[in-house]
DNA sequence: AAAACGCCCAACCGCCATTGC
DNA sequence: GGCAATGGCGGTTGGGCGTTT
């Protein structure tokens, strides 16, 4: 079942943008802003596909983008959510004013990947590459390499997908919203359902060893609510905000302000 | 100096989720 | 409820550029 394309590809540019059309592009965003991308192209005059200058304007044109060097705060801060969110890269984006789920992407296959190699790190899993076999069950070999990344969170395992739903289609995206309010704005999906959300994420944020029976009991339980900065508050539809350190051990932490990193 | 190689990153592609009719 | 249109995301590709041989 195929689907018909998003523009007639024999009337449209591909490849490089040139200056002229990156010009255009940002004039009419600027006039008009961030509309319906289908239709873009032609009030602006672009020999482009929608998408095409949606990306455009998302991953080089936005004047909020930050350009330059990641630095080493932003590498572990990477580093950190990916082994919290798994490849979620729009998230991850979320959390880093200024970079795209793009970039990032990038920065992660070309460097990241190396660099933990290089601590002998599986990148994918965040394990301790061949310690996986030697662990013995309930403690993860992971959690250490998730020590020596940061002394806290990593899941035991990525989530495979995150529950994530629009909140509310109220908000329009605006500025940066419409990834923000699309990724960090989500997860309100789980208002329509009774089932906690947060157990799902499976979040392993230990610190210390972990018990030697069961996984899931910690001596000192510690876990990162994401429902909060996902947009859910005052207990929408989240079974962790109960969430004083209580029997279910989960902490629940505020959305990080501007230049703010978990 | 030139060819070969490897890296980086912008852009494309295909799929999924959401929305509107 | 079903279908089509659209937006958004993650994986992949390919061209440009710097480095090595």
């Amino acid at each position: 079942m195929g689907r018909s394309p998003c523009c007639e590809k024999a009337h449209t540019n591909k490849g490089a943008w040139t200056k002229e059309e990156d010009e255009r592009l940002v004039a009419y965003i600027r006039a008009h802003g961030e509309g319906c991308w289908r239709s873009l192209p032609k009030a602006a005059g672009l020999l482009r596909c929608g998408k095409s200058c949606r990306l455009r304007w998302m991953n080089y044109l936005r004047p909020d983008l930050k350009r330059g060097n990641f630095t080493d705060e932003e590498d572990e801060l990477i580093i950190r959510l990916h082994g919290i969110l798994g490849n979620k890269w729009s998230l991850i984006a979320g959390q880093l004013p200024g970079r795209t789920d793009n970039e990032i992407k990038n920065y992660w296959n070309t460097h990241i990947k190396r660099k933990l190699l290089s601590r002998g790190i599986d990148p994918q899993t965040h394990r301790l590459l061949g310690a996986a076999d030697a662990a013995a069950p309930g403690v993860a070999a992971h959690r250490v390499a998730a020590a020596l990344l940061h002394p806290m969170a990593i899941p035991a395992t990525p989530p495979a997908k995150l529950a994530v739903k629009k909140p509310a289609p109220a908000e329009s995206s605006s500025d940066d919203g419409g990834r923000s309010s699309t990724s960090s704005g989500s997860g309100g999906g789980g208002a329509s359902t009774a089932e906690p959300r947060c157990p799902d994420l499976n979040l392993d944020l230990s610190v210390g060893p972990p018990a030697a029976d069961t996984p899931t009991s910690h001596s000192q339980p510690r876990a990162v609510c994401l429902c909060y900065r996902l947009g859910l508050h005052a207990g929408e539809a989240c079974g962790c905000q109960a969430a004083k350190p209580g029997p279910q051990g989960f902490g629940y932490f505020r959305p990080l302000e501007q230049g703010q990193y978990i």
